[in-house]
DNA sequence: CGGATCATTGAAGTCCCTCAAGTCCTGTGG
DNA sequence: CCACAGGACTTGAGGGACTTCAATGATCCG
């Protein structure tokens, strides 16, 4: 970001949020008066059916931005929770218009993220759709973990991920005993650790290749 | 869009392309020079795993715009391809930053077309991780027609649906046998009746009620 | 008429789900 | 300090939804 975009987005802050573990931030359906971007700390996406099931949707890491759908259609299509304490930078969604007008490449990278996470949703439906079990979670942490090098979250192969197996289980569609027992394989083969709310990873490529993954390059993303 | 709005889209548009059924239009990964809306016609938009299985991210009807992805971020993450003859009104890729320049309303209904996409998309996840068979076709049906609706293609509840059963099975992550039973099943129950290339949904209320869906109403859409 | 494509149907197999315990850990209160 | 409850993780067994295999119709077209 420019000197200048920077002081236009100061501008535009309304201010810091700090959430605890827990804290439903955005509620599917809600037309949240206030945008989010993530400062510090993970959470979830999710939607739940009628029938009572979560999917989730997505996982939650500093750098994303909170709130885009409700601030151009007017309704959330999941909720937003924090799953450790997060600090939030709070925007005001009525302003977003003056970015259109004001700052057009701040408008570019609305579009940019808005690309962004529709390209990961197509990856995440062919996951779904087309992987199995084993494939499906080396998919997951490999996504997870290139995304956690992004943000240099990755320390010795190895990165904090503070969630439930159930919280992965809900991702993959997938049954919570089930998840569990492909874990424990990965675990066992060495190619997937995560215990404790610690994902470790020895070797990434070879992960990767099971997941039917070829790019293991992090996507390059702007900052709102 | 208001006149002044159309007379910056004429400026913008290139020329106009007609396809013929199996066409691919955009090829995932590449970086297109062109952008398209549909003005006729219906096609996919599809991914393919390194496995050789396919998963169709998405249906593509009129007024859809494509390759958005590629404008923004430089690479598709689907291809598309027509099932029958389409028309697409062709814009130049280079052209889109001065949307954002020029024509703030335009550009921010790039970033509303694609939030409505990563919106779709959740609602996708959660069909492919939450829904069985049976509730993922009704979903997938119901959806169609909804879109259909909302563009006229609805006469007597019935549509046009030139798609063929494997193509639905690859988008809900299904076996082509499993969803032909399905359809089957569902065509017993008169909820809904596809059979040569036509859509028959009696009573929408009813199937999407089996799909696990409230909201019944089409989205509002703008076009570019 | 032969070949190709798509839809349909039956049968057998499997991946994953559900049910049901049991373990480990943490926090809480007597 | 120990008893107890709760939550997350683990593990085994049985069942079912869905897949794969295989064969048959149906339609279209050169």
């Amino acid at each position: 970001m420019k000197p200048e975009e920077l002081r236009f987005m100061r501008k535009f802050k309304v201010g810091e949020l700090v959430v605890d573990a827990g804290t439903t931030i955005l509620m599917e359906g809600s037309n949240s008066p206030q945008l989010f971007t993530v400062l510090h700390g993970m959470g979830l996406r999710y939607k739940l059916l009628e029938n009572g099931k979560r999917q989730v949707v997505n996982f939650v890491f500093p750098g994303d931005f909170l709130g885009l759908q409700a601030g151009v259609m007017g309704e959330m299509g999941h909720s937003v929770e924090a799953t450790m304490k997060m600090t939030l930078c709070v925007f005001d969604r009525t302003e977003i218009w003056t970015f259109y007008k004001e700052q057009p490449s701040r408008a570019f990278a609305m579009t940019w993220l808005a690309a962004i996470e529709e390209h990961f949703l197509g990856e995440a439906v062919a996951t779904l759709g087309q992987r199995d079990a084993q494939e499906s979670v080396a998919w997951a942490l490999t996504k997870i973990f290139i995304r956690g090098q992004a943000l240099g979250l990755v320390d010795n192969s190895a990165m904090r991920l503070p969630f439930k197996q159930q919280d992965l289980a809900d991702a993959l569609g997938l049954s919570l005993v089930h998840t569990n027992k492909t874990l424990a394989r990965l675990k066992s083969s060495q190619l997937a650790v995560w215990s404790d709310g610690i994902l470790r990873i020895p070797d990434l490529k070879k992960l990767g290749g099971l997941a039917l993954l070829d790019d293991l390059s992090p996507i390059n993303r702007p900052i709102i």
